[in-house]
Parts: structure tokens; C-alpha cells; sequence
DNA sequence: CGGGACACACATTTT
DNA sequence: GTGTGTCCCG
């Protein structure tokens, strides 16, 4: 027996391991699939994987291709890994996103596709602003053959790893009579004279460079000694081929996943990928992580009980020893069944409130639905009663068209063959330069095949457009010149108040004196803060390109309310899951499109989300709900009839409660198996409210119900012209206008506003 | 050319 | 209920 003393001192990050996890880990040499069920710590394994390759020499930081999915994750394992070695992950290069990395290595090769290494990154909204161009020039209706669904085809294309040229004819026909392809290949065309990339482009062009060019490809293989995927099971086809092109040679590959939190089939992921891995590599080792460490039984027997309803799994047995301090199993899932939207707000609410009496802070509390309409019942109501709150994925922010103003103003500074950022910009605000003079430089940016921004210097020496055009033109022109001067010696978020100062921009918002423009003022304000973090302005903008999100600088103690997509790889003490009925989740939009293979979707998602939850999970759904302006009555999730009965505790609001629910389900089987898939317009919750059968909720209990629905609505005899007020987010203000139950308030901080009187309180 | 009035589609999930 | 595109007039 050898002596204790001699054994090697075991390294930190091995501690705390259990043994699947440790052959996660040791593992390195050869190709290794990783199944790792919901909370079975999978980034623990993962960062400790990471730690032991550069901890015992096998590699360097910069020899490791690590890709994620999310920012978030890939964030967390950099900070994690840090930790785990302190200080000796400096660097990893190439850890992040796919796309991150993908345009990472694109920049370093960008010219064997036609791009120069500082090519942009078109969002949505260029994208779509390029193809209607397209379609346009192509002597087409774009009202009859819209972008987005161009857009939509494309995106397909690319996910799946086809060049234009790869296009099958019988793909390309979906779109303009056949003339998809050809589309598709001008749209390149476009992408390339305007020296940027559309986000499949990232990915695509670099896969189109390995495969063409040996040279970059063995360089790549030789530089990544090893290679790790995180949620493989998202992977698409595009990125699978980049992956076994990269992994070729040496075959350390790792990759790690869940076939059951596969979620992303609508952007292109092939659960395929996991379930052949052990065919694409040979001799592949699985491990499989299958002890859970963060819920209690309750919660993931709960969960286990939906997703065993799908079919065509790799299968997994989850087992925890997670239990309560007193040793109990903890709580059941609660199912709470309300009459609406709002009381389903205010019930969640209350429920918060009594949970941090009882000493949980808000943090830990989440509130997951399945699409963002869901958010607004609950801001409104949080703000109400002043419960602090954040909502997470706020993509928006970018998509909101002052802020992508201000965007391309940093754009064209930055990159001044950036014509559609020029295109945005060169009258906003008006500067008296309109479709004529617009269509001018355009035609001579084609004609001589310049960048726009260059075909506006030199038409100014032109008596193309009008005196008075000129004139205004030449002033952008110089401003532009001067800003980008001035950019590479101020710092950047300096530069966004200076542009948009004397650009004209602030100025033009101030004018509007709406709420609308103070609003925007408020967002504009905030872009310097959240520049701040980034060294470049190349770097920020980059950074904003392949995030849009704002990133939820976010206000510590606060409850997060979040899509269910948003909170995978996250975990919670307690979360509420809102919103469990049929035509919201599962989606109809989803099902109508996807039928079977869609409604399993959506299962994982709901597995997705009751996983989420350490402690405590929630499951709300109402009876009504008001959708799109329209109120819709609606029936419980067939998820919630799934849920196993003795790990639940259903509790409702109506008549009969979950047991009435759950026998009609069992009696109906599907509901929609006769309803049509795809045909009509209205959203299915109306479909199956006409289904007749299922509009059961009886008079009374409406009438009983509905005095506590109904809130805010009746005239505050307390509040008159000139009143002082205080409102939770605006702060104190004055009444200028009165409009039913709708104020005109002058605040001291926020300016004019218009807020709802239930908003506010009398001030003193 | 700018602004206002109006009609109208259009509405999940995200790198 | 939203935002966007279009039409017309000053």
C-alpha cells in the first residue's frame, strides 16, 4: 500500500467531484460525449475540465476552443475557471459564443472571402432593410414576397452550412418562383461590396474557409489542442461541420448536453448531433452526470413526470439526495389557478412578499415565461406595489430605432464604408436631405461602385442635387470626418453625447416634448454607461452586434422575470412558472408550425423550466387572459395534467379546481387532434375556446370573481390640477392635466410624463 | 421637403 | 394595442 503522505497533493478543482464528474475531467485524450441532466453540475465538471488541461501544462489558455451558447455561460465559465486556477486563465481567446469566436477567427481571414478584417455585423433590422433592396432591384413586389421570410429561408440555409451555390433547386423554389437562390446569391453580393456579414455569415464564412483553404484549417487544428462544446444538443448543422472540420485531427472533442433541454430547433439546432455523436467518433467515451444537485425531490420528480411524456430520448435517470435542513423532501409543485392575467400578477406578487417576510431575498425569486407579452401584467403590477424587479433579455433596447440612430452614428464613424449605417443617419435628424438627394448618392454609389459614404463626398462637387442639399450634405460629410478625428482621442463614450449633441439628434428629441421623446432621451443617456465597459469603440460595437441586449446592468435585489429560453443554465430558490395554458405554453404560434415535433419542444421547455427551480416551483394559469388587446379564455396546459398528482399540490381559484382540469384532459386525449393545423388566422386559444367544450368556467364564479379583477379604473377624488405626487419610478411631480384616470405630470427629475393616477400617491 | 393624418398589417423563443 | 408605410398638403 502506498503511503498517503506520498500521494499527490489532489489539485482544488478536483474536490467536491463525484466520480462521473472526475471522468468528465480526466478524460482528455479522444472524443467524449458528457449527458448531463438538469443541475447535475455540468459547469462545475466543465470548468474543473478546463482548469485541469491548463493547470497540468496539456495546454495553453490560447490552445483551447471553448463554446457556449449564451454570453452569460460563456462569461460565468471564464470568471469560474479564473477562480479555479487564479490568474492563470488570462487570456483564453478563444472562449465564447460561437459566433463570438467564429467572428473572432473570420477577422483574422476575412479576405479569403471577400471581406476586409473590419467588416461589420448587420443586426435584424439592416438585414431586412438589405433584402427588400434585393428583392426590390430583382424587379419584385416585396409586399408579395416579403423580406422577412426571405430572410427566414436564408437564415435556414446558412444554419445548415449551403452557399448560395448550395441551394437545392427544389429549396430555392420556396421563394419568388424559384428565384431564392438567386436571390440569396445578390444578397451575398450586397454583403460583401458593403464589406459586412449578417450573423449566419459568421459562422458560414468561416466554414466555407476551412473547408477551402488547408492551409488556415490545419493551423486551426494544429493551435486547438482541445476542443469543448457546451450544449450540444443546440448545435446546428453549420456548426457541427465546423466542429468535426476543427476536431479532425486530434479528436479532442468534448462535448456535453441534454437531448431533454433541447430548445432551439427553431434557429436551426439538430438534436441529431447528440444523438450520433458516438457514430460521427468512433470510439467516443460517454459519461453520464446523473445526480442532481439542486432540486428537491419534489420538483425534479415533478419534472421528470412531463418530460417522460416525449419520445425518442437518450434517457437519463435523475436521482438527488437534495433535501430540506429538516430532512424532508420540501415542498410539492404548487399549481395555482387564477381568474386573469393581473390576478395572476398579483397573486405572484403576494406570494413574493410572504416569501421575504420569511427572510428569501428577491434574487433568488424568479418569474419565467415562455414570451416576453407575458412581462408587462407583472411590471405593472410590481411597480404598483413597488416590488423591485428586472427584466432579463431586454433585446429591445437595440431594436428601439433612436437607439439604433445613435448606433449608426458610432458606425460610420467608426467604419466608413458602413453604407446602411449612412443610409440611417444622413437625414436624422432632417437636415433637408430627402428621397432626391438620398437617390442621387445612391445611384452614383452603384454606378461607380463606391461605398455611399463616399459617393456623399463626391456628389457634393456635383450640381447633381440642389445648392441648398449641398450645402447640408458637405456639413454631415465634415462633421462625420471630425468625429471619427476626434474618436482616437477622446474616450468613446465621451464621443456618443458629442454626436449626438451636435449632431442635432438630442436637439430634435428635446423639440418633441412628448413622453415618448423624454423616454428616448432617458435611453439615449444610457448608451455612455454601457460603452464604458469596452476598451474600443471597435470593441463595444462588436460586443453590441453579437449580443443586442443590453445586458441588464442590473440592480442587485431584485426579482428576475425572464423567458424560460432566457433562464436556461440558470437556478433559482423559488420560481413561479406564469402563464401554463393551452395556446400560451404550449405555444400555438409553435404548434400550428411544428405539430408533434414542436409540442415535444415545448415539453423540454417546460422540464427546462421546472428544473430551474432549488426549492420551491410555481405554476400559474389563468382562466382569462387578455392577448393582443382581446380578452381570451383559455384552458390549463396540458403540462399541468402531466405533472405527476403526488408530487403537486393544486390549489384554485375556481370551481372544481385542478382535478376537473386534469380528468377532462385524460378524457380528451388531444383537444386540437380535429382542429386544422395552419389554416385560419386567429391565435388557437380562440380555437379552442370554440371548441365549446371547454368554456366551463360557470357564471357565478365569473361574477364572483370579477369585482377583484377590475382595479384602478374608478376617478381619485384626492387628486386635482396642481397637485403634488409621487410616483415609484419618477419620483415627485406636479398635476398638469387630468384625463379620466390618465395624469399629466411634471416631475422635478423625469420631466413631463403621462402615468395612470393608480401609479401615484399624494405627496406632501 | 417635412409633417401630420390615416390605413394597415402584425404580432414566440435568440446568437 | 403597437409600429410602420403611405398619402396629401403647406
Amino acid at each position: 500500500m502506498t503511503e498517503p503522505a506520498l500521494q499527490p497533493v489532489e489539485p482544488p478543482y478536483l474536490r467536491a467531484l463525484n466520480p462521473p464528474q472526475r471522468e468528465a475531467v480526466l478524460t482528455t485524450e479522444g472524443p467524449l460525449l458528457v449527458l448531463a441532466g438538469a443541475g447535475t453540475g455540468k459547469t462545475a465538471a466543465l470548468t474543473a475540465r478546463l482548469a485541469h488541461i491548463i493547470y497540468t501544462r496539456l495546454a495553453w489558455p490560447s490552445e483551447i476552443l471553448a463554446v457556449t451558447f449564451t454570453n452569460k455561460a460563456a462569461r460565468e465559465m471564464r470568471e469560474r475557471v479564473g477562480r479555479a486556477l487564479g490568474g492563470m486563465a488570462e487570456g483564453m481567446p478563444f472562449l465564447g459564443t460561437f459566433h463570438a469566436v467564429a467572428a473572432r477567427m473570420l477577422r483574422a481571414n476575412a479576405e479569403l472571402v471577400g471581406l476586409k478584417a473590419n467588416f461589420t455585423i448587420l443586426d435584424t433590422d439592416d438585414q431586412l432593410r438589405l433584402l427588400k433592396q434585393v428583392i426590390t432591384a430583382a424587379g419584385l413586389d416585396e409586399k408579395r414576397w416579403p423580406s422577412r421570410q426571405l430572410a427566414g429561408l436564408i437564415d435556414r440555409w446558412k444554419n445548415r452550412g449551403w452557399t448560395p451555390a448550395e441551394v437545392t433547386p427544389d429549396e430555392g423554389e420556396q421563394f419568388a418562383n424559384g428565384k431564392g437562390q438567386a436571390l440569396y446569391a445578390a444578397y451575398q453580393d450586397r454583403l460583401r461590396a458593403l464589406n459586412a456579414c449578417d450573423f449566419g455569415d459568421l459562422l458560414l464564412h468561416m466554414l466555407v474557409i476551412l473547408k477551402t483553404h488547408r492551409d488556415v484549417l490545419e493551423g486551426y487544428q494544429k493551435r486547438f489542442k482541445y476542443i469543448l462544446v457546451d450544449e450540444y444538443q443546440d448545435t446546428n448543422t453549420g456548426q457541427y461541420l465546423w466542429l468535426r472540420l476543427l476536431a479532425q485531427a486530434r479528436k479532442n472533442l468534448c462535448v456535453v448536453g441534454d437531448d431533454d433541454q433541447s430548445i432551439y430547433s427553431w434557429r436551426g439546432a439538430e438534436v441529431a448531433n447528440i444523438l450520433r455523436f458516438e457514430q460521427d467518433f468512433p470510439g467516443a467515451k460517454i459519461v453520464r452526470l446523473e445526480q442532481n444537485y439542486r432540486s428537491t425531490p419534489h420538483i425534479l420528480a415533478a419534472a421528470s413526470g412531463v418530460i417522460a411524456n416525449n419520445g425518442g430520448r437518450l434517457g437519463k435517470t435523475l436521482w438527488t439526495e437534495q433535501r430540506e435542513d429538516d430532512g424532508s423532501e420540501g415542498a410539492k409543485v404548487k399549481v395555482i389557478g387564477v381568474w386573469d392575467g393581473p390576478e395572476e400578477a398579483r397573486r405572484v406578487g403576494e406570494e413574493i412578499e410572504s416569501l421575504q417576510r420569511e427572510g428569501l431575498t428577491f434574487d433568488e425569486i424568479a418569474i419565467l415565461v415562455r414570451a416576453q407579452y407575458q412581462t408587462a401584467d407583472f411590471e405593472e403590477r410590481f411597480i404598483r406595489i413597488g416590488l423591485p424587479y428586472r427584466v432579463i433579455g431586454n433585446r429591445r433596447f437595440w431594436e428601439r430605432a433612436h437607439n439604433r440612430d445613435a448606433l449608426a452614428y458610432l458606425r460610420i464613424i467608426h467604419q466608413p464604408s458602413d453604407g446602411l449605417a449612412f443610409e440611417r443617419i444622413v437625414n436624422t435628424p432632417k437636415r433637408g436631405l430627402g428621397d432626391k438627394s438620398v437617390g442621387a448618392i445612391f445611384r452614383l454609389s452603384r454606378a461607380d461602385d463606391i461605398p455611399l459614404g463616399v459617393a456623399a463626398e463626391r456628389i457634393i462637387d456635383t450640381d447633381e442635387i440642389s445648392s441648398k442639399a449641398r450645402g447640408s450634405l458637405a456639413k454631415l460629410v465634415a462633421e462625420i470626418r471630425r468625429w471619427r478625428d476626434m474618436s482616437s482621442e477622446i474616450p468613446h463614450a465621451e464621443l456618443v453625447r458629442i454626436v449626438l449633441d451636435e449632431s442635432g439628434y438630442t436637439d430634435m428629441l428635446q423639440a418633441q416634448k412628448t413622453v415618448e421623446a423624454s423616454g428616448r432621451l432617458e435611453d439615449l443617456s444610457q448608451i455612455p454607461r454601457l460603452m464604458e465597459e469596452y476598451e474600443t469603440l471597435g470593441e463595444f460595437l462588436e460586443h453590441v452586434s453579437l449580443v443586442m441586449d443590453s445586458d441588464s446592468v442590473g440592480e442587485e435585489g431584485a426579482v428576475t422575470i425572464m423567458t424560460i429560453h432566457a433562464a436556461k443554465g440558470l437556478e433559482f430558490d423559488t420560481v413561479f412558472l406564469a402563464g401554463w395554458e393551452e395556446g400560451v405554453f404550449p405555444s400555438q404560434r409553435s404548434l400550428d408550425e411544428g405539430g408533434t415535433s414542436a409540442l415535444e419542444e415545448e415539453r423540454r421547455l417546460a422540464y427546462v423550466a421546472i428544473t430551474r427551480a432549488r426549492r420551491r416551483a410555481i405554476i400559474l394559469h389563468a382562466a382569462n387572459r387578455r392577448i393582443y388587446g382581446q380578452w381570451t379564455s383559455s384552458i390549463p396546459s396540458r403540462f399541468v395534467g402531466e405533472l405527476p398528482e403526488e408530487h403537486v399540490d393544486a390549489e384554485t381559484t375556481m370551481t372544481g379546481g385542478a382535478s376537473l382540469w386534469r380528468a377532462q384532459w385524460s378524457e380528451m386525449g388531444d383537444p386540437f387532434a380535429h382542429v386544422e393545423r395552419g389554416t385560419g388566422r386567429g391565435p388557437g386559444w380562440q380555437r379552442a375556446a370554440a371548441l365549446g367544450k371547454f368554456e366551463t368556467v360557470p357564471g357565478r364564479v365569473l361574477e364572483a370573481r370579477a369585482s377583484a379583477v377590475s382595479f384602478g379604473s374608478k376617478p381619485r377624488s384626492d387628486i386635482a390640477l396642481g397637485q403634488r405626487v409621487f410616483h415609484e419610478k419618477f419620483g415627485y411631480g406636479r398635476v398638469e392635466e387630468i384625463e379620466g384616470n390618465k395624469l399629466e405630470i411634471e416631475f422635478e427629475k423625469a420631466g413631463r410624463k403621462r402615468v395612470l393616477d393608480s401609479f401615484v400617491t399624494v405627496g406632501d
